[in-house]
DNA sequence: TCAAAAGTGTTCTACATACACCCATGC
DNA sequence: GCATGGGTGTATGTAGAACACTTTTGA
């Protein structure tokens, strides 16, 4: 065999200087649920190119950060939140998907309460947007939202995650319409509550809805032990 | 509504060239199936940092260069194979991942029916090692390697994709002992050939196993419209 | 005739689905 | 009293899991 002389990093790190010119950014789908819509929040390109077009929130990767923490970064620059589920999803590297340069962009998903949370929507161009109703976007951003869509939907009735979406305290309607915005579909409201139950995820609270024009529901919340918090990821759980 | 002063994408990448000194690479996690065992292309590190460690297969994106043909590259480079299987599963962007500087990798991984490929080994210090008799690696190479696995194992009895690992003739034996190899787990006999059945994935040859010691099984092939080829990813196929 | 693996069917359980009626509240 | 949604149970179909015996071939 032949004895091979070792590089050290430092070597190698020399010979391989001109394939440090592509940059590296996070984009963030952060979704919410507002007036029975699932939301996502967008921001107006100030790009010449993509004029008018939606894109969403998204940053570089700076030299000395993670990825995960450059897209937390990126959520609570627009947000304010902490605390908040973040999953990544997918990275994109066409070549020409930027026109600003060699861009590749990893896609994250995160999912928020908007109704309980004050967001820093500073910018009056940044805003929650159906996501039903975006067809078309700046740079590739229809294909991102697209990806982390399907991949929440894969992951909504399996995972407690859907409740992020939510207040600490709601009703099984909510829930279940939560769901149905999700999927895009309708749900049969018993087989609902019946797989709900089977889960196992709720606790009841011995409250009621208040000012409802209607006969009021239970209310229930996810039990601690399911809660998440931050970056960390979930999995597994049944 | 204030006005904004669009900018091109020109100008902004002037203004964003900090950032475009973060290498981006990807890493190819190349199964193989062989004597009961599922295996893993891997080669020995050539870093002093981690000698004696074995490594996955990879190599920086060039900067006209899709991150799906890069790893495509790898795999055809390493392998000198075609129409093989290959699939995104996550990237990793710690900060001090890699000892030469900072470099956010982008995880692939491949099926290949190591029996019937000659494969271009020509470097002896890459080979196929078994996936379970791999502790550390180099670099996070077994962080990549594990994330790799469990898409696979996920994957492996909802789509027909375990079919790369195997030659285009098997018998039902052959098609139950690769997944037993990647799931770790004995399988029963007689409800896995119902699985597979109701699947529908299979077109049964007429054929008979030849040279075995024993009653030999009926030869199957994958149904020909279920074959993929290249790059192109499967999905939702049941 | 023996060793080794091929081939095959029933029962039980768990879960998804389809489906209809009465109840509590606000107005 | 009426409109609105809350709350509940049964029957059916499908899929996975457990489980044992006979058959075919080569040596």
């Amino acid at each position: 065999m032949a004895q091979q002389i070792l590089k050290t990093a430092a070597i190698e790190k020399s010979s391989h200087l001109e394939y440090f010119n592509i940059a590296t950014s996070v984009d963030c789908v952060l979704f919410g649920y507002e007036q029975k819509q699932l939301k996502v929040l967008v921001i107006k390109s100030d790009l010449q190119e993509f004029m008018g077009l939606w894109s969403l929130p998204g940053d570089f990767v700076r030299v000395d950060e993670d990825i995960d923490d450059a897209s937390y970064r990126v959520l609570q620059q627009r947000t304010g939140l902490n605390d908040v589920y973040l999953e990544q999803v997918h990275a994109f590297g066409s070549v020409n998907r930027h026109p600003s340069g060699r861009v590749i962009t990893i896609a994250y998903y995160s999912l928020i309460d908007i109704t309980n949370h004050q967001l820093r929507l500073t910018d009056n161009e940044l805003h929650w947007h159906p996501v039903f109703e975006l067809s078309k976007m700046a740079f590739d951003h229809k294909l991102i939202l697209d990806t982390c869509l399907q991949r929440l939907q894969e992951k909504v009735m399996e995972q407690p995650v859907v409740f992020n979406l939510l207040p600490g305290k709601f009703s099984l309607r909510e829930l279940q319409d939560v769901n149905e915005a999700i999927l895009g579909v309708e749900l049969d409201r018993r087989n609902f509550r019946k797989r709900i139950s089977l889960k196992n995820w709720l606790e009841d609270l011995n409250e009621m809805e208040e000012d409802v024009p209607h006969r009021p529901g239970k209310l229930y919340k996810l039990k601690d032990e399911l809660l998440r918090h931050g970056k960390k990821e979930l999995h597994e759980i049944s």
